[in-house]
DNA sequence: CGCTATTTGTGCGTATGTATC
DNA sequence: GGATACATACGCACAAATAGC
């Protein structure tokens, strides 16, 4: 194990800019519905080269707050937000009524290695080791399996088969509790599919029908793929719904 | 005024770029798990500036396919998708970057009020006015239509009709612009479905196979409902990507 | 353990294309 | 047509992280 603590000294000017652009922003000092300076405006103003103004404008659009019109400018569009990043709220919608809580049921744990197919499916290179977790998820109410799930855990973290079926909570927050590892992205698939006659039976619905497969990939610090979690929810048990809700400025409205 | 040709002349190179490594990871010749060649070796390979090569790289990374670490090269994580014309969007703050890829051709342009079942589906009084546009979204890549779009315009800004065609910009930009109103909420929904016989013909799919539903509902500030999009994309056509990355440091409060 | 080569990250300068007004 | 402003693309240099010797 490591001890150096990576320190970081000081940020890359393109990062200053983007925090002096969202202060001003959030200060009212670039209203929301105008036009930030150009960029060869920026340029002098803050004294760097075009290159690191676009980069930092570049972060506020990533976040939402700017969209850029080639011919028209940089329009400042919502203030920044407080904590972190994206203000989408993703609520899990069951057809009758909203779900608070679910269950996972597992009824399978298996070792297995990452052949061709599998490794394409999850995206890690084909001969690793993998933990098989499958189950059905379920609501509160109503007997019929919400979904039908699948999480592959690397095979360095498997310890923590122990303590799946008793906790409540997901599975890689085990992961990072048990192992002192930290999630730092989650990549997420959505996508519709036909369920097969296997997997349908196991949901209770009819073979052929449509359902929408949900995947996510949780990525360590270093790039490493810790946990894939595949999720199979028939057509009209579920919805993914998110909603974005832009911030009023500071000035009273 | 221009003669308004909404044809795309030549994509820009990092596109070209990203678009042939795409191709090499989905053909395998750059596997799942391997390196990509440095950017350097890729700058002579394509005959392209660095500059360029790492736009184009920038683009996988953002789709999640690839992850950078600096003193160590670019990973390959994940193949592209299952078919060879994916496109896939990120957060829901960047739509804007997902309306520029692709071309909405609209087919019909209709006036309608609408009648129990539309304003259920809408979530609006029946009986409002609205403009339902109605297209195909090409990619720029592959002849076969990626979705079926249905857009509904409430009727009070039906006059952005004549915009419509020629713009890139998203439609509730538009909006935005002429109109002088501002979005302030995009509420988004997912679902799986069964594609019918009728959009089935249009997509040039089989009848009854599954589709995914995406619906995007735009809200003004006085929460208004001013545009809600419909979109519905073969299963093997699309998928919804979207990826969360936690900042290391404390970047901003 | 330090040195070095490799590879991506940051930053600069410049030029040209293209959409908008 | 002309002016403006962002988009694309070339070049170069050095910094920082990593891996291997």
């Amino acid at each position: 194990m490591k001890s150096t603590a990576p320190l970081l000294a000081t940020p890359p000017q393109y990062v200053l800019v983007a925090q002096q652009l969202m202060d001003d922003i959030q200060a009212g000092r670039h209203p929301v519905g105008s036009l930030l300076p150009t960029e060869f405006t920026l340029c002098t103003q803050f004294g760097v080269s075009r290159h690191t103004v676009r980069e930092a404008i570049r972060r506020l659009q990533e976040r939402g707050l700017v969209t850029r019109q080639r011919g028209v400018g940089t329009t400042v569009k919502a203030p920044p937000a407080e904590s972190a990043y994206v203000q989408t709220t993703a609520v899990i919608s069951n057809l009758p009524q909203y779900v608070e809580d679910t269950r996972l049921v597992t009824s399978e744990t298996i070792d297995l290695i990452a052949d061709e197919a599998l490794a394409t499916r999850l995206g890690c290179p084909a001969g690793q080791r993998w933990l098989k977790v499958t189950g059905l998820r379920y609501t509160d109410r109503g007997e019929l399996p919400m979904a039908l799930t699948d999480v592959y855990i690397n095979g360095a973290y498997g310890g923590v088969r122990k303590h799946i079926d008793a906790s409540q909570v997901p599975i890689y927050t085990l992961l990072e509790k048990h192992y002192g590892i930290t999630i730092v992205e989650v990549q997420q698939e959505i996508r519709a599919t036909t369920i097969g006659p296997a997997d349908a039976k196991r949901l209770t619905v009819e073979p052929g029908s449509a359902g929408l497969l949900l995947t996510r990939r949780y990525l360590s610090e270093r790039n490493q793929l810790i946990e894939v979690a595949v999720n199979l929810y028939p057509a009209d048990r579920f919805a993914y719904v998110s909603s974005v809700r832009l911030q009023v400025g500071p000035e009273r409205a």
